[in-house]
DNA sequence: ACAGCTATTGGTCGCCTGGCCAATTACCTG
DNA sequence: CAGGTAATTGGCCAGGCGACCAATAGCTGT
């Protein structure tokens, strides 16, 4: 039962950010959680004293998680543990190389973008959509959160931006300006996500290659390169 | 005191479309609207008996009216008063003139668009911004706020759809598919606002013309072409 | 002027939330 | 094995919500 203090923290964050994804952040309560938990609502209070914090870590964590299985880094801090990125491509053919690039391998900024854009579109990115929404709206009442989401919002840019960075210097992409193009591209997927809880189904048509397009075009790419294999 | 049925609910909607506008649609409640009306809460309640039709009827009022002053209807029903409709552009120049169309006075879509591009990039649009974010979101809990979100978003289609294809048989725009591209702009519109609530100034920059620019592309337009005059 | 209809009042109820706190209990250390 | 620390319990409180309802007050038609 009892459970050392990180542990059993860490174990609260896990859960929160669960329900956060699945049945969105305003079901994240001190008792809901407990329950699930199987602990006193007491004792989620007692970690965290402001209930808005964990709303806020609950996003973090479910977003965090995300974002390392959607956009692996391409060139990842070299003081955080460089094992447990999953290879964003593991086909054994290194595809169509540019010049050999410095510090990225020719070709793996394309194919993380042909599987992020691919995964971005697929039923499996729709709790993280509603997620999106919902942190963004409640964001509006909660500085705590919004704090978070912004700092995540950063972070999600940042790593489009890098994975562009590298794919120019690969000689994969054409881009002046990778931080804007990041921004247009994000732009492009919160743009087709924000109908996720309401006539996404009406949509689906005129919007299914919109985000692709726009990257292809950003990137000097021709049309259909990022189309998955 | 006492008013007619009529005027009474209309009041009470009029009242909570304010509320959901300036403060979210979560402080709709039977409380706060009689509150600002200065009656009792259960005089709400009698008007609607499912507080969830209060909030839904809130968001239509709010949005249909500022549909009406955004996007003026090219070509409004005749059943409906075709009188309250103010002139889209004033100035008594009529503009570049196609080959004489049936319907639309040639030009008038040109400027309707340069308008609305102007306005919903202007800081008198944000209360929209966060409104539809906010119903979108909501919209995961609340099925009847759900089904009036769907129509306005389809009435919101329609209405740059219907521009479209008039400014289109006027010879202002070249377009294929009017509705594609209409769901093609209210995504970025929807994309760019998404940021409301949090990273919204960090983003200004690269996303400023992208809606204009897409628009027209999807229009066959000069760059440059739907700025504001 | 009176009677009937109904808009309106002024509560109550149950439910859920976050925040708080004293008592208890489990674990670790000396 | 004893003692102390802290994780955990279990319950309380105030406040907000929607829903519900009997009583009242004001308008309207006869």
């Amino acid at each position: 039962m009892r459970k050392a203090p990180a542990e059993r923290r860490n174990e609260i964050v896990t859960t929160a950010a669960r329900i956060g994804l699945t049945e969105g952040l305003e079901c994240v309560t001190l008792r809901r959680v407990a329950d699930e938990l199987g602990v006193q609502s007491g004792l989620v209070g007692h970690y965290f004293p402001a209930a808005d914090k964990l709303v806020a870590e609950a996003f973090t964590s479910a977003t965090m998680a995300e974002l390392d299985g959607l956009l692996p880094d391409p060139d990842p801090d070299p003081d955080s543990d460089p094992a447990p990125h999953p290879d964003p491509a593991p086909h054994p053919d290194p595809g169509p190389e540019g010049p050999a690039g410095s510090a990225a391998t020719p070709g793996v900024g394309l194919r993380t973008l042909r599987r992020f854009f691919a995964l971005s579109s697929s039923a499996d990115f729709d709790d993280i959509s509603k997620l999106w929404l919902n942190a963004r709206h409640l964001s509006r009442y909660r500085p705590v959160l919004r704090d978070h989401v912004v700092e995540q919002e950063l972070l999600w840019c940042r790593r489009i931006e890098r994975i562009v960075a590298a794919g120019v210097e690969a000689g994969d992409f054409r881009c002046d300006d990778p931080w804007a193009t990041a921004v247009r591209v994000l732009v492009a997927i919160d743009g087709t996500s924000a109908y996720i809880n309401t006539s996404a189904e009406h949509r689906a048509g005129p919007i299914a290659h919109m985000v692709r397009t726009l990257a292809e075009s950003e990137l000097g790419l021709a049309p259909g390169a990022l189309e998955p294999r």
